[in-house]
Order: C-alpha cells, then structure tokens, then sequence
DNA sequence: ACCTGAACACCGTTCAAGT
DNA sequence: ACCTGAACACCGTTCAAGT
C-alpha cells in the first residue's frame, strides 16, 4: 500500500518547511522526515532537488497568476497591481525573493497566461509590444530588487538585530558621512517606500507613453 | 613556518573559486585545496562560512567603489554611471547578482564612500536627501533584479541550452498566447536593453525631480 | 507502482594535538 | 601563531531489494 504521497504534496510540504526554516533548512531528508517516508522516497515522485525547487516556484507563480486582477482600462494600473501581488507573493515565503525570483518555470502556459492579457490590453490602448514587454520586465526586475534587500532587512533583524540597528550603524560611520548617517534615519516604513518606488517607476514608463498614447482622448475622438 | 595565508588570500581564491566552478562550488574544503592547505585551517582566519561570503561581497563593492567616477553636474549621468558599475562587476562573477546582492557588507565606512560624495553633490543641486536615497535605493534595485534574470538566461544557456531556446518556448506555448511568444522573438541583446530599461527607470526619477529643480538656472538667477 | 536500507561521496564545523 | 588529523552531524543521490 503506498503511503499516498503525491508530487503535490511533496511540493506543499517543501513549501511548509521553508516558511518554518529557510531556504537552508528545505533538505531533501527533512522533506521526507514531514512527509513520513524515506528521503528516497522523493526521488521516486521527482527527479532531483532542483526540480522541486523548479515546482516550488511555479506553485508560487500559480498563486500569482490566480490573484491577478484582469486587465483594467489602465496599464498604470494593471502594472501596479502586478507588483503588489509579486511583492505579497515573495514576502509571504521565507527568502521568499531569493528562491522565486529568476525561477526556472516549469510550465510555459503559466508565463502565458500571466502576460497574455496585459499584452493583449496594452497592446490595444496604443503601446508597442516592445513597450508592452519592456515595462513587465522593468516593474519585475524593481520588484525583485526591492523584495530581496527588504526581505534580507527584515529577517536579519529577527535573527541578528545588531545588524541593522541604526546606533550601530551610526557607530561605525564615522563622522565623515553625516548624509549618508541622516539618511539611514529617514527611512519610512517598507510599504510606504515600495509604493514611493513603484511610483517612481511607474512615471518612467509613463513618461514614454503618453507622448504617443492619450489613451482616452485618442478612443473618443472618431 | 605559517603557510603564507592571509584572510586576503583566501578570499580572493574564493572569488576565483566562485568563477570556475560557481557558488555551489564554493565549498570550505574546495577552497582549502586551492590554497593547498586541510579546510579545518581556514577557521583561523575566517570565523565561518558566513564571514567568507561577507568579505567576498565587500571585496566586490570596493572594487565598485573604486571603479566609480567622482559625481559630475548631472545626477543622472552619477547615476547611470553607477548602475553600469553595479551591473558590470556582478556581470563580471559567475553567479555575481545573486551572490552579491542583498550582501552583508563588513565594512560600514565602504558604503559610505559610495553614498556620500553621490548624496553631498545631488543635495547641493536641489535634490532633497530623501529624493537622494530613493533614487540610488530605486536604480540598485532594477540593476539586481535586472542582472539576476539577465545572468538565469546567460548561464543556463550554457549548461542547458534548451531551456531558453525559443523553439522550445515557441512548442510549449500552444496558440492561445501569440503576443507571449512574438514578444519573446524580439528580445534584442541584453546590453542594449539594460540601456534602455535604465533610461526608463531614470526617466521616472527625472519627472519628480525637474518640476523644483531646474539646477542650472536656479544657480545663475541671483 | 511505490517505498526502504544501505551505501557513496560529499558538506560545515569543532577540537585536541602538533610545530 | 598557525596548521593538521580525526571526528561529528549532516548533505544529495543511487540502487538493489522489499511489498
């Protein structure tokens, strides 16, 4: 009688163990250890662990996909949502940025079914596909950029709280960097900054845009 | 008689170590052989695995730090500079971006010699500190998150070529995702998207700033 | 078809002991 | 001060053997 141990649950638990120990402690004998089996056992339902890795990430990617809002009226919009949901989705996970980001997706009609339609509405309302492209991929190359060194900030305060403790810092500054001091206190709260930021990106790709593409006016007109 | 090592030298075997074989390979025993001494020797000079890592970042940044010109007349071209920098020297390491990103840097005085002259020149041309901090904080975090998927393309397209073949994709993709597979096909080379990506990024931090700061003319009236 | 036991070639790290 | 030998508690993975 097999124990019922399916490559989803495989996955599932992989996922379990690495919001409980990190990205160091998902090994292929403590996977088995949650699942009740032998770590051979795996190997059976998986070629190796960089496949369940590979499966981990497109379980996220899933998770994504399925909180998408559809395609508004407005790509600023669409954009923004797309990196809130990114940004969620990696914070969620234990170094979460770290594992999922430049992930190797093992399904391709996952990929397609997250960019299909934002290009299919861009596309529309007047952008390029190269401009449609290019601004999913600025907004995920920020996204991950961001996460990673908010989710390093965040878990080395929980296990190392020296680290990034301001006094210490200060400490070791010197005096020969009072901007660089003042700016490490200005540092508002994470969320408030990754909106600030996303913004900032947001009026990069718009300033490209609307030159060419007032997207209202053009539609109304004849 | 010591066997000549240094803490220097064994990071920088390290870093040539991290080249050849990537940083799977970076292994305390791999390294111990490189040096021709038994791995339980490196514990002398360094306290742990961690610390080794630690200074191979910092190792990087100062090489950053040193490559970097002094800040000109225009904070987009210090910017640009750096994020050149940035992306060259990650670029320049086999497994760079994720290994280096998000890094613990020992020293605390390094990271202000990049940040100070950046942050003293763009406050005098009438960028607030915090404008300052969000726009190297912003250009760091596409530059990571921009190498890192740009080096997963780079690499695996040596060690497996099909994973980023476009015919692959092209197959996996089926018919319902015609923009998602043209899109792919006109990917141009990395550089120049990395050029125009950046622009993009820069653009955005460009339309907060000029509405107060036209910075020559504000100089030369009164 | 699904899982185990035993084994292989590795890891990072500690520590007494050598020089 | 600087390094080694031996050992500990781990890794991922293979494979014959069990059911």
């Amino acid at each position: 009688m097999p124990k019922g141990i399916t490559r989803e649950k495989v996955v599932e638990a992989a996922l379990e163990l690495l919001d409980d120990k990190g990205i160091e402690g998902v090994t292929v004998r403590a996977l088995a250890q949650r699942l009740d089996v032998r770590a051979p056992a795996l190997y059976w339902h998986l070629r190796n662990k960089q496949e369940l890795l590979d499966e981990m990430s497109t379980t996220v990617l899933r998770r994504i996909a399925d909180e998408l809002p559809p395609p508004g009226s407005d790509w600023r919009e669409d954009l923004a949502a797309y990196a809130r949901v990114l940004r969620a989705e990696y914070l969620r996970h234990r170094d979460g940025a770290r594992t999922f980001s430049g992930a190797r997706v093992s399904d391709p009609d996952l990929v397609a079914r997250v960019k299909e339609p934002l290009y299919q509405s861009w596309t529309k309302a007047g952008l390029t596909l190269q401009e449609a492209d290019d601004a999913l991929d600025v907004v995920v190359a920020f996204v991950v950029g961001f996460v990673i060194e908010e989710q390093e900030r965040l878990q080395s305060a929980v296990t190392d709280p020296t680290r990034y403790s301001l006094a210490e810092r200060d400490a070791g500054l010197g005096e020969h960097a009072p901007l660089t001091k003042d700016a490490g206190h200005l540092r508002d709260d994470s969320g408030e900054r990754f909106e600030r930021h996303l913004g900032i990106v947001l009026d990069g790709l718009a300033a490209r845009h609307v030159r060419h593409d007032p997207p209202a006016r053009r539609r109304r007109t004849r």
